[in-house]
RNA sequence: GGUCGGAUGGCCGAGUGGCUAGGCACGGGUCUGCAAAACCCUUUACAGCGGUUCGAAUCCGCUUCCGACCUCCA
């Protein structure tokens, strides 16, 4: 494909992008809950939507990119009584509901910084944008298709689907939204107060105890958990923008309120194109609470999860994410973990060595040109980051090749290479090397054990340089004898 | 129950009406004090049963299994 092509949810097809205004484009990807520490969940759509970011950059675009933290509003569903998630968190932790969604958030983007996505163009706060959900659920409340009642304030469905399609996005059908859904212990509070099952939430009005609440026309309360996404997408990229982004599970009913509120207030849809990424599973299952084997990243760097022989660093999580194209699930696993660090370590090996590789000017056996050419195809087709990984695999292949001296190319392909490497494989993908001990003194120091164990070498004193060998490695660092000298890297 | 997705070689994971995906593991080789690493090579698998077709893993139907969503979720 020529140009980028985005699979969009709207109509199910896979659609060319083209930018509401060219050469400007709008992202809005709904962010996290910060009401507790980052999962191997969180983590995907991130990455998958850097990458997107950074592709359109690349195409010379002009890319603002939204992500908020949502930080109130989502309502505890296991008959907790409407309270708000992070209230409830707090009250067990003691704190104040800010401090927990700050340690949160916190953690949240130490994670991001880690595997090398790109900080948003703007983090808007719900609770930073109480004033312009208020304003929000006026106008629809304007419109009449919302409706107060005691200090509650629900959007009717039923009215809004006499003017327009409620259920695009996620192909439901009104009738079969009626009842009969498989979890029948759900009784949410404020059901009866309701015209009808579908309605939801644009404010609920908060009891006495609940922590976190604001004034509004309707009394004191708080938002509901759809309307801060149309709310603060509307401020930062206007009431039309061109991309949505966010998982799956936000298909329905988030997105679809998302939608139904945008169009209800501003009378047309939010986004052009709707970009979904599937959930991942461990070992094959779904990854949840109730089943125990939710893994949280800071276990995954630290290799402190039952499931997991080791700890695995955020390249190789990035790179494992990216080995799988974004609308399918993805599969994590120590054995699926571990074939993504090999490849990945064999692939950055052969980048380091693309600088020092001889050129020739004429009798050239090899060249890049058709790798650059699938990788940008690849990209167009809906982001197919496991085909662009497959083409990077082969072109560390024949650097592999020139590298033993048996193959030849000339400076035109090593200067497509370098682009290969930097503006695809480090630049769209994100995926850079990790340099252990860079700045710290390490470096050095190693390099001052590796001069003494090179005289053990030479002085055939084996017992010695195998036992730096042996001890170094006990601590983490491995030890490779090589034809141009001994590296190491840490594991 | 309703809606929508999947089932690919030992593992992960692309693709798609006829042409090698790729990675990891396994195996063979090069290199090497040993080891590890690195590098090269490693010859087709698509749930089952029908159907359409010159030809299907790829399209259609049925069956089995798995999963997601149905107002908690990335």
């Amino acid at each position: 494909m020529n140009t980028l092509h985005l699979y969009n949810t709207l109509s199910n097809k896979i659609e060319p992008f083209e930018p509401i205004t060219p050469k400007h484009v709008g992202i809005y990807v709904c962010g996290p809950t910060v009401y507790g520490p980052p999962h191997l969940g969180h983590v995907r759509g991130p990455i998958v939507f850097d990458v997107l970011r950074k592709y359109l950059i690349l195409q010379g675009n002009k890319v603002r990119y939204v992500r908020n933290i949502t930080d109130v509003g989502h309502l505890v569903g296991d008959a907790d009584e409407g309270e708000d998630k992070l209230a409830k968190q707090a009250k067990v932790e003691q704190l104040e509901p800010m401090e927990v969604a700050q340690a949160y958030t916190d953690s949240y983007n130490w994670v991001m910084d880690k595997i090398n996505v790109l900080k948003p163009s703007i983090e808007p706060r719900a609770t930073g944008h109480i004033i312009e959900q208020i304003e929000m659920i006026q106008t629809i409340i304007d419109k009449g298709l919302a409706y107060e009642v005691n200090g509650s304030v629900y959007f009717d469905v039923m009215a809004y689907s006499e003017q327009q399609h409620y259920g695009q996005l996620s192909g439901r059908v009104l009738e079969d939204l009626q009842a009969g859904a498989g979890n029948q212990s759900r009784s949410l509070e404020g059901q009866d107060e309701k015209r009808s099952a579908n309605d939801f939430a644009l404010w609920k009005r908060a009891s006495a105890e609940h922590i976190m609440q604001w004034s509004s026309p309707w009394g004191k309360g708080f938002p509901g958990w759809h309307i801060e996404c149309s709310a603060m997408s509307a401020r930062y990229l206007g009431d039309h923008f061109d991309i949505h982004g966010g998982g799956m599970d936000l298909l329905f009913p988030h997105h679809e309120c998302e939608i139904a509120q945008s169009t209800a207030a501003h009378n047309h849809a939010p986004a052009k194109y709707w970009v979904h990424h599937n959930m991942i599973t461990i070992n094959g299952q779904k990854m949840a609470k109730s089943l125990g084997n939710g893994i949280m990243v800071e276990q995954l760097f630290k290799g402190d999860h039952p499931l997991l022989a080791q700890a695995f660093g955020p390249m190789t999580l990035r790179f494992f994410v990216l080995q799988a194209h974004y609308r399918g699930t993805l599969d994590f696993s120590n054995d699926a973990l571990l074939a993504a660090q090999k490849g990945w370590q064999r692939m950055q090996t052969a980048f380091k060595l693309l600088n020092n590789l001889p050129t020739v000017h004429e009798g050239a056996t090899i060249e890049a040109d058709d790798l650059l050419a699938a990788v940008v195809s690849s990209l167009n087709d809906d982001l197919n980051t496991p085909q662009v990984i497959a083409s990077l695999f082969e072109l560390a292949r024949r650097i592999n090749l020139v590298n033993d001296g048996k193959a030849t190319m000339t400076e035109a392909t090593k200067a497509t290479m370098k682009s290969l490497v930097v503006d695809y494989c480090q630049g769209v993908l994100g995926l850079v090397s990790e340099d252990a001990g860079a700045g710290d003194g390490l470096a050095d120091a190693m390099d001052i054990i590796m001069a003494l164990r090179g005289q053990a070498k030479a002085d055939k004193n084996w017992g010695l340089s195998d036992q730096i060998r042996d001890a170094l490695k006990a601590k983490g660092f491995e030890i490779k004898d090589g034809k141009d000298g001994t590296t190491w890297n840490k594991l």
